[in-house]
DNA sequence: ATCCGAATTATTGTCGACAATTTACAAAAG
DNA sequence: CTTTTGTAAATTGTCGACAATAATTCGGAT
């Protein structure tokens, strides 16, 4: 099945978690990205280490965390709310995956090893699989979707951009798109897309990839963006 | 003079420090970054909490926050060490450097007013007097360049972006550059360079100005790589 | 003498309580 | 009725102590 997340221990917040405050940490981080806590609310200490029956020494440890990866805002001695979802700041996310991930492309053509590409292939071939047996079923796609990206950016072998792109950025884009969803016939494109890129990849054509890649991400955005329109913005 | 620092109180690591937390990440920063604690050596949370008359409870915050910014890198249950500068980091640094701020370069172009453009304008040629003033004097050297990359970033006005340069990256930037310093050829150099850039933006021409800045970091990693390689990697 | 293992020591992670600051509410003045 | 101001409640920031985990040291066996 589907990895989802890269395996190596290297990046602090996705460690098994061995304390308190990884679990909170993963437990919170899923709890905000499905929006059981409604965005733009206010998340208060003491209710949530009660609600976790941990004390707020580790709870905002969590919270510094989740603050990295842009999923609450806290203001000095007020306390901290859930992120709020809107077209520009979805914009200005996607501006940054775009270039990054664009990066990431043109680094894993040059230095993923071929035993790593073939494995990105044969992942490909187990999710075109699963998506025709289950037609539009938008999960598996979305786990999928990830599961490609994050193996061209651990292929980038750069730690600062693995650091930034896992860490960071990538679950307000989960955010997104579990809140906002992916339908219908983007879904068979965007298997193409990968295909394509990885295929670039192969090939060692990096500025292609990365063209591609981009062109991807443009989609991708332009999608979420449409449903953010029609939700009312 | 110069600003060096941005002042808008959007980033929650720059803001004024009101909290001891805030106050002992600058300290610890500048602590760092200017070598005096030696690069690799363990972090002690009892000792450099007695060293600035604190409880662990901030310094721990503070060290979360220097986690985030690359200057230690922590591993559980085991403390936290200064980050260690070498060749590999640098240039992963700096890859990560010239993509995110030739993307700046080109929303600066698009989202900067001329007044802000202006200001940079004045502020080199400000520079460029203190410059004819103290030849070869680095520091202010530094200080001038710094100050002008921030308002290119700012001048994006991608909350993300400026984040992920500004409080992520810089610190570590700095920390090279001060550490293994700016020789003389390449401070005028730079100058012109940074004139070019403003220039290309003044003309609402983001590539040209994507292309240069480019070329002006990786201009600059040549040389902090070469001090690297003469202080025996 | 060297290597391995257990006990000791030190460090990190967590807890509950207190202090400082902010927010909410209510009463009084305009 | 609106605005202001002072008080009270709640929340965040900080502290010192305890528990759990890792590093160190010392002793013993090969």
């Amino acid at each position: 099945m589907s990895t989802i997340m890269p395996n190596e221990p290297q990046n602090p917040l996705w460690r098994s978690p061995v304390t308190a405050a990884d679990r909170l940490l993963l437990e919170i981080q899923r709890t905000i990205v499905e929006g059981e806590i409604e965005s733009g609310s206010k998340i208060s200490e003491p209710e949530l280490a009660r609600q976790f029956n941990v004390s707020r020494a580790p709870l905002r440890e969590a919270l510094a965390r989740l603050e990295r990866c842009h999923l609450i805002e806290r203001t000095p001695n007020a306390g901290a709310r859930v992120v709020k979802l809107s077209r520009e700041g979805l914009c200005a996310l996607y501006q940054i995956r775009e270039e990054l991930e664009g990066l990431a492309c043109r680094l894993a053509a040059e230095n993923m090893d071929d035993a790593e590409i073939q494995q990105v292939q044969e992942l490909l071939n187990q999710h075109l699989d699963t998506q025709r047996v289950r037609e539009g079923e938008s999960y598996y796609q979305e786990a999928g979707d990830l599961d490609f990206h994050y193996r061209i950016i651990l292929g980038s072998k750069n730690p600062y951009l693995i650091n930034m792109l896992c860490d960071e950025l990538y679950f307000l884009v989960r955010m997104y798109r579990v809140q906002l969803g992916m339908n219908g016939p983007r879904v068979s494109r965007a298997f193409d897309e990968h295909k394509a890129i990885i295929n670039a990849i192969a090939n060692r054509d990096g500025e292609l990839a990365d063209l591609l890649m981009r062109r991807h991400i443009a989609a991708s955005r332009g999608n979420i963006e449409l449903k953010l329109q029609q939700l009312g913005k």
